[in-house]
DNA sequence: TTTGAAACTCATGCGGC
DNA sequence: GCCGCATGAGTTTCAAA
């Protein structure tokens, strides 16, 4: 599973913009157009590419508040966690949830249309839950993407020494 | 700003493969290419889709760590917040960031090869930067990602009454 | 593996509805 | 606003290097 130069370059250019023709693809990477093409296929039919996904903006989407909810749930063993995951992100106001170690289990990322959704959001979907113990809410002022994420540089292959 | 049923079909669907022909997004979504050209055309120029981004599987790119970092800087002023946003965001090993309210003024979500990563991203790169007064991290053990987000439902037309 | 060219599919703009 | 068709652009395949 090694990635060379050009898997990065066009990784770099697909996540940049996924809907770009493979010809413009190619002059960017400096390949042929069959090249680009082929080498996409790869990085798909290896699992490195997952999707190409179209972004909204939640502003203008009607959703422009954004808040994240710290969750607890009791007790913390996996039907539990699992249960609640598959529940919590399916519903509408979710954009995104971390399962995480620390005091809470969960941090779910919410976009809702004003405060009031944020409000109506912890007291009337996450009270359906009778697994949970604890909740805490955080207002997001901003969310920031990453544009590039790279693919880490590969192993180096080992020498005897360990370092030099 | 008003989206119609087509809009919203357009949109999921462009969320699940933002690189399906226009073909099959007319057959999926039950009218003409030359329609469902104009009306994309259209979502792209009022803002509503941003972008198109092919997404990357961070495991196996060799980032299968995550950890989200609580960080609280002072004085937590505007040129403080935003030029620690601005120096965080373009750090490769992150992946995302929100500016909060609570007792922590951000959390970065990072992605890195290993445990170790995570430490170093901590106690390397955080520690150069002087503004920085609390540092805090979680693990994170899974990130799901909303598949689709819904615009949300357009204000009803008001009448005379307030509910029925 | 990469390339260039051939065959085919698709995007795109416009006149009619 | 939506559709269907014509045209040009782009994708995809493949034999050769």
């Amino acid at each position: 599973m090694e990635l060379d130069a050009l898997d990065r370059a066009l990784l770099r250019e697909l996540q940049n913009d996924a809907r770009q023709t493979n010809r413009e693809l190619a002059a960017r990477t400096g390949v042929a157009p069959s090249t680009s093409l082929e080498r996409v296929r790869l990085l798909r039919e290896r699992g490195v590419i997952t999707g190409y996904h179209a972004a909204l903006d939640l502003d203008v989407a009607g959703r422009p508040v954004q808040a994240l909810i710290s969750v607890r749930v009791r007790p913390p063993a996996r039907p539990v966690i699992e249960g609640f995951r598959e529940w919590a992100a399916r519903l509408p106001e979710v954009i995104g949830l971390f399962v995480t170690s620390g005091p809470h289990d969960f941090l779910i990322h919410v976009a809702v249309p004003d405060v009031d959704g944020v409000y109506a959001f912890v007291i009337d979907r996450l009270t359906e839950r009778r697994e949970i113990a604890d909740v805490q809410t955080t207002m997001v002022y901003e969310h920031v993407r990453s544009p590039r994420i790279e693919p880490a540089a590969p192993d180096r292959p080992r020498t005897a020494r360990r370092s030099r």
